[in-house]
DNA sequence: GCAAGGTC
């Protein structure tokens, strides 16, 4: 009999294990403290299956100092580095401590470079076991079949994967702690401030991608160009009817083409229908739910990722850190229908597919090493789900419904009319079948356009012909969704970082608004990265350092020859960086300036023409109030009280009851909103008393309880 | 006080 240990990745991949491995399949969890682990039994061995929770352990620069360059690092506990985490440290003591008397170390977390690495650093520096004899556990799905056959053909520790893992997160921390560093000291050093500037491999790209749109848009010329408005009239019934021609060049153009149309009607000289049939969609992946939830619900992708984990950990929908677009067929769609057909809420669809004979799933393109795509469980909620995440759970339902649908058809068709010399067209859609879209509905629309049934050779008068003057538009600013999608086509960070990384361009003062304009920061940081640092900016940055990672797990390169010129090219752009700091610091100092001032701005003032109101602190009393800009000329009266604690950031929207400017208060750790106009708004009073119910509501809950 | 990558 001999004691194994097993490390995972996470707790729900631990449980899986265990249960698959347990011959009894009811593993014991032993409780410790604030970490636990699952005891099983299989072929007169004791497992003992233990889980990280990502990584444990981080990199440390040796020496120490806020100073740049800083070129050497070490593994420590992630609690050494990261004052606030408080997981890591039961986690890494429990495997310390249950380490001590196993006979045989297997790795079993996902098949991926950072799965492995995490891996080998829990097994070297927690476990303190010796690496070359411990297994490796392969699987691509957590179901029985898998992980036992996995058990019991286990392989050895892929050490490249591991080293490639190693240099990755190496370089990534070289260039962004140093070049964050030398950019945050830059300022410092200049104008004695200290604020966070910071960039880094993913970030450095991200805020260039928006630069160039912003750019874009500045640059943008509109040009004039015309089209035609036409309503014509068939028994009765008028018609939207288009010109052959979106864009006219030239206003004499449009103005003949008006004047040859008015007062005359048009021939039906073809009838075209054509029959299109439109497949299901396929399975949701995490960018997929992230792009579809901002498209319906307007929720950010980093909000969604964040209602997606709870829905997790309430065990009602499946890991949603996945690419994959794929249901296996060792998901058991059926149980998952019928669970889903005892609630209210889905029965009628459920019951439906249910009589379907083979429920094969529509799949997608996209497949992951590690999760299927992302369905609901079909398990009850325990608790009242909040409306987000009601609302997220149900578009995660309904598309999982829609892959049992049939295709959905619809029908085109379009007239072709002639009047003189010009054609037109009608158009006309419906749905012949609704197929999926029944099961999707509020989530899957399409614009039906009827037309009356018309036949070749009739004709129809033209009763309004207009001109419409037009300009082309510049190309449309990035929001949340749209720029996460380029970071993914772009394949720059992962399905877990982009979100963060796109909202980090706001957090960090770059972009404006959640509009995605560049801030005079934004521009004062990229223009000092493109003078010194261009590849940071580039995605060839990420291109090279995938190679090169490719090279050490083919065997090719040495994973200290990689880092060597890493830090060999590193240290040379530290060293122009540091030499030129002064105007660096200058350019940046400017920038900030810009932006603060640029943010104090509230927005229009509601009582004079040309103000603009701001937050004003009182020479006299050091209370601050909002204030016109004509305030201090005495041209302008208009004041409004403020909150007297906290942090107060604008917001980009009008109070619903009286119209005024919004804006968010953060104090300590809560924080609200409320409009300028608090004292005097009438929808103050109906807040009020929303919160009175609420703070009664949870007062007697809490009487409930005791 | 910083990156990017896992995870809750």
């Amino acid at each position: 009999m001999s004691k194994i240990m097993i490390i995972t990745e996470k707790p729900t991949a631990a449980k899986k294990i265990a249960e698959a491995l347990d011959e009894k399949g009811s593993p014991k969890e032993v409780q410790k403290r604030k970490a636990s682990y699952f005891e099983c039994s299989r072929n007169n061995d004791i497992l003992i299956v233990v889980y990280a929770l990502g990584h444990l352990f981080e990199l440390k620069q040796t020496e120490p100092g806020w100073k740049y360059p800083r070129l050497d690092t070490e593994w420590v506990p992630k609690y050494e580095v990261i004052k606030k985490d408080k997981s890591s440290k039961p986690l890494i003591n429990l495997m310390n401590k249950l380490a001590k008397d196993i006979d045989q170390f297997i790795v079993a977390t996902d098949y991926d470079i950072e799965g492995s690495l995490i891996g080998y650093l829990s097994l070297v520096y927690a476990c303190n076991a010796e690496p070359n004899k411990a297994t490796r556990m392969i699987f691509s799905t957590l179901t029985k079949k898998d992980i036992v056959e996995s058990y019991e053909s286990p392989s050895s520790l892929d050490f490249p994967m591991i080293d490639a893992g190693q240099v990755r997160h190496e370089v990534d921390w070289l260039y962004g702690i140093n070049l964050t560093r030398a950019l945050t000291l830059s300022v410092k050093n200049v104008a004695g401030w200290f604020k966070i500037i910071s960039t880094g491999r993913v970030q450095g790209p991200t805020l260039s991608f928006v630069a160039k749109r912003d750019y874009d848009i500045n640059v943008y010329v509109p040009t004039p160009f015309w089209g035609i408005k036409i309503i014509g009239e068939y028994e009765g019934t008028k018609l939207e009817i288009e010109f052959e021609k979106k864009k006219i060049e030239t206003l004499l153009d449009a103005d003949n083409i008006v004047k040859d149309l008015r007062n005359t009607s048009a021939t039906i000289k073809a009838i075209n229908r054509r029959k299109r049939t439109q497949s299901p969609p396929s399975p949701f992946n995490l960018s997929g739910l992230q792009s579809e939830a901002y498209r319906h619900f307007g929720f950010k992708p980093s909000r969604t990722l964040a209602l997606a984990q709870k829905l997790y950990l309430d065990a009602l929908i499946s890991y949603p850190r996945t690419s994959s677009q794929k249901i296996p067929e060792s998901i058991d769609v059926k149980q998952i229908l019928k669970n889903l057909e005892t609630r209210k809420k889905y029965s009628a669809e459920a019951k439906q597919i249910l009589k379907i004979e083979k429920l094969i799933p529509k799949q997608g393109e996209k497949t992951d090493p590690a999760h299927p795509a992302i369905h609901p469980t079909g398990n009850k909620p325990t608790r009242r789900l909040t409306p987000s995440e009601n609302k997220l759970y149900d578009l995660i339902v309904r598309r999982f419904f829609a892959l049992f649908g049939e295709p959905a058809v619809k029908e085109s068709i379009r007239a072709d009319l002639v009047s003189g010399k010009h054609k037109m067209y009608l158009r006309g859609l419906r749905i012949i079948e609704y197929g999926w879209m029944r099961y999707y509905k509020p989530y899957a629309y399409t614009k039906e356009k009827e037309i009356p049934s018309i036949i070749e050779g009739e004709s129809l008068s033209l009763t309004s012909i207009e001109r419409e003057d037009k300009f082309t538009s510049p190309p449309a600013r990035y929001n949340p969704s749209s720029l996460l999608k380029v970071l993914e086509r772009k394949n720059l960070g992962t399905k877990s970082t982009r979100s963060g990384i796109v909202d980090s361009l706001r957090s960090r003062g770059y972009t404006l608004n959640d509009t995605f304009e560049i801030s005079t920061l934004g521009y004062a940081t990229l223009d000092t990265l493109e003078t010194y640092v261009p590849r940071v900016l580039s995605i060839e940055f990420t291109r090279h350092l995938e190679e090169e990672m490719g090279q050490i797990q083919d065997g090719a390169q040495r994973r200290e020859e990689v880092l060597a010129e890493a830090k060999r090219d590193l240290l040379t752009l530290l060293k122009t960086f540091k030499e030129q700091e002064k105007e660096i610091g200058q350019a940046l100092v400017a920038g900030l300036q810009r932006y603060w001032k640029a943010k104090e701005e509230l927005g229009p003032c509601p009582a004079c023409e040309d103000g603009t109101l701001i937050i004003i602190k009182s020479p006299k009393t050091g209370k601050r109030f909002v204030g016109c800009t004509n305030y201090r000329e005495k041209k302008c009266e208009q004041t409004f009280a403020l909150p007297q604690k906290g942090i107060i950031t604008p917001l980009e929207k009008e109070c619903p009851h009286c119209g005024h400017i919004m804006f968010q208060v953060r104090s300590g750790r809560r924080k609200w909103e409320t409009c300028v106009n608090w004292t005097e708004c009438p929808g103050r009073q109906e807040d009020i008393q929303e919160l009175e119910k609420r703070r009664k509501q949870r007062s007697e809950k809490k009487e409930d309880k005791k």
